[in-house]
DNA sequence: CACTGATATGCCTTGACAGGAATATTCCTG
DNA sequence: CAGGAATATTCCTGTCAAGGCATATCAGTG
């Protein structure tokens, strides 16, 4: 999980990613439409391979780049713990558990 | 979108926000759990703020930081652009497109 | 095989950023 | 207003990662 954020922090990865959700690109296609070089695409493909979120499929000498779903479906199940943030009244139960927050009143108590 | 994800790329700013997932937490109480040491949370709640991910609270001298839901909104609805990925048969249309990324559309017949 | 196109890798330099420690700031209470 | 608790900020330093460039690898073709 970490290693998708991470992945996905940098603009460039970003970019490419973004773009290939249109439609799989060789790794030239990418470097001339998003204006890089190459090698730079490259090594972000790499990363983005390591992190599950690209998938390659070689054709000739071209290796086309695609999304590879399962790795942004995991960005997907990560949120599900979240999303009753919004849509729900989340506020109200967010005051209730401000009182829950005070300091946990132990047998520590250390009232100086 | 992208401080978002540069915010999440930390992982220790990704504890945080896990930690406080469960409920809002005052700065000390984010440190004593994750064993950190309080100047460092500050950093990070200070990132995890400015990427709009948290929201604060004062209470007396604390601060009680917890999750902003538009800012995992926004993650949420980038994702919905992915979503069509899984859940459906989204192979097979990899399959038509990859006819199409010849190295260029010239305009010859493709009609359909 | 030599040649070429497409892509990957290695090395180097530079900038961003995280942790550590000290200090500043804020707010409460007596 | 002094004192102290909770938090924020500053300065410093080491690390790591991204870009540039050269080069290696690899597949296809004559």
């Amino acid at each position: 999980m970490n290693a998708t954020f991470s992945a996905l922090a940098e603009p460039n990865r970003l970019q490419i990613v973004e773009l290939l959700r249109d439609r799989p690109l060789p790794v030239g296609g990418i470097a001339e439409r998003l204006r890089m070089r190459q090698p730079q695409v490259s090594k972000h493909l790499r990363v983005l391979s390591d992190a599950g979120l690209v998938q390659v499929r070689p054709v000739a000498q071209q290796r086309i780049y695609g999304l590879r779903a399962e790795g942004l479906k995991e960005l997907d199940d990560w949120l599900e713990g979240y999303r009753r943030l919004w849509g729900e009244r989340f506020e109200q139960l967010d005051d209730v558990l401000r009182d829950l927050q005070q300091k946990k009143g132990r047998s520590d108590g250390h009232r100086k």
